[in-house]
DNA sequence: TCATAAATAATAGTAATACTATCAAAAATA
DNA sequence: TATTTTTGATAGTATTACTATTATTTATGA
């Protein structure tokens, strides 16, 4: 059986829906591509032009800006991740297994979904860890809230925020520790990478530290 | 008895010691102001070269770009902290009350050092908790680790790692939970004041509401 | 079918940013 | 006192982030 998943992103995050043309897709995928090569600061609607042989003013036709461009890339991965947690647990009845699964989520790769205009999920998954902060570490936080642009991030972190509560009624703080674990997903997998002396990190478990670190550390704290 | 502090800051970071003249400490401090109030992405050396009456080119004399100068106000930020924990846990003998110490520190405003020539705390602070990951996580991060700009971060860590190993010998993430501890203060406290629903914020505990969920959990993951 | 309107992309700009090179004055040293 | 070094100021350039205008294509409807 050959399905395909797609998600409405916020069209406050957009000038024109970049769903909407093959240019627009183009934009998208190559942006993933290219952000990942060469980093957010360094990323420029120029370049991503020049990449995809159309004019910077094609692109600034769809997205305000390179900030505005993550936001949709990082709403489509929480949008994706949420359907992936509520896909992976159905049918799952054991509560500890539904954490483990959640865990496992976080800090792996994307599956590759079907469908013949896919995204890469390496690199993809390499900007949630390096730049997803930087969406909302901005001055413009509040405004940029206002349009609702981070209800996936939210609606994710309630879900799994609802596992946890599930697991233990009496948690006193599980919106916070889901958000926690999402973040720690990120930066302990960057650190791992290229700081490895803030974290645990062996030779041995480098592919499932992070996953044996936040397991413990949630079965832990909760219980 | 009066007395002031002062950190050998990595000379890498600078290309002519700020503290070694009066525009020099200019820089640093109005930088501090200037950061705070228009955030990183918006600060430029142009708008401190007018708030300090000097040029850009004398700014430039100090530090390469403004990544080098908020990583010299980082680098003395940690320095500072790493003194405070170790001033503070004097004559601790309790490991309980010393790991509280630690949490009260990371989620609390630096307290006023003396001396006439001093940084806004306030306004560190914010810059710490909103722009401290800005300064890693960027793709030049592997060469810019090899100047030991970073010790002063893992040498807090370590730090902190060591008073949970005290108190727990055989935990196995004594450096992750220390980096997690610390990210997580200042994520935490970001997301309590600009979205709030990815934590367990009150109109109640809004002040303490980051040292409560961290103390919570550092004694439920330990022992 | 053809005229007209609307949508789109390409061209060509501008203002701001992130630097660099040069120069002149002041300070330090020999 | 002469000479070197350090300093800040001036004046640039390349790139970035965006905007306005124009040309072309596409859609619509009489």
């Amino acid at each position: 059986m050959e399905f395909q998943v797609t998600f409405r992103v916020n069209d406050k995050i957009y000038l024109r829906d970049p769903e909407s043309s093959e240019v627009g897709k183009q934009i998208v995928k190559n942006a993933i591509d290219l952000m990942y090569e060469l980093g957010f600061e360094h990323f420029t609607f120029k370049k991503l032009a020049i990449a995809i042989h159309c004019t910077e003013a094609t692109i600034y036709r769809y997205f305000e800006n390179k900030h505005r461009l993550l936001l949709y890339i990082l709403n489509w991965y929480w949008c994706y991740m949420e359907f992936l947690v509520m896909f992976k647990l159905q049918n799952v009845t054991d509560t500890p297994e539904k954490l483990k699964t959640v865990v496992h989520l976080l800090t792996h790769e994307l599956p590759e979904s079907s469908g013949q205009f896919d995204y890469n999920k390496k690199f993809l998954n390499q900007i949630v860890i390096a730049e997803s902060s930087k969406v909302y570490l901005v001055k413009e936080v509040n405004e940029i809230n206002k349009n609702e642009v981070f209800k996936p991030y939210k609606d994710l972190c309630a879900q799994i925020a609802r596992i946890i509560s599930e697991y233990q009624p009496d948690y006193l703080y599980s919106k916070s520790l889901s958000s926690t674990l999402i973040e720690t997903a990120h930066h302990q997998q960057f650190f791992s990478m290229y700081l490895p002396k803030l974290t645990d990190v062996s030779v041995e478990n480098q592919a499932e530290f992070t996953s044996l670190f936040l397991e413990n550390l949630l079965f832990n704290v909760l219980r």
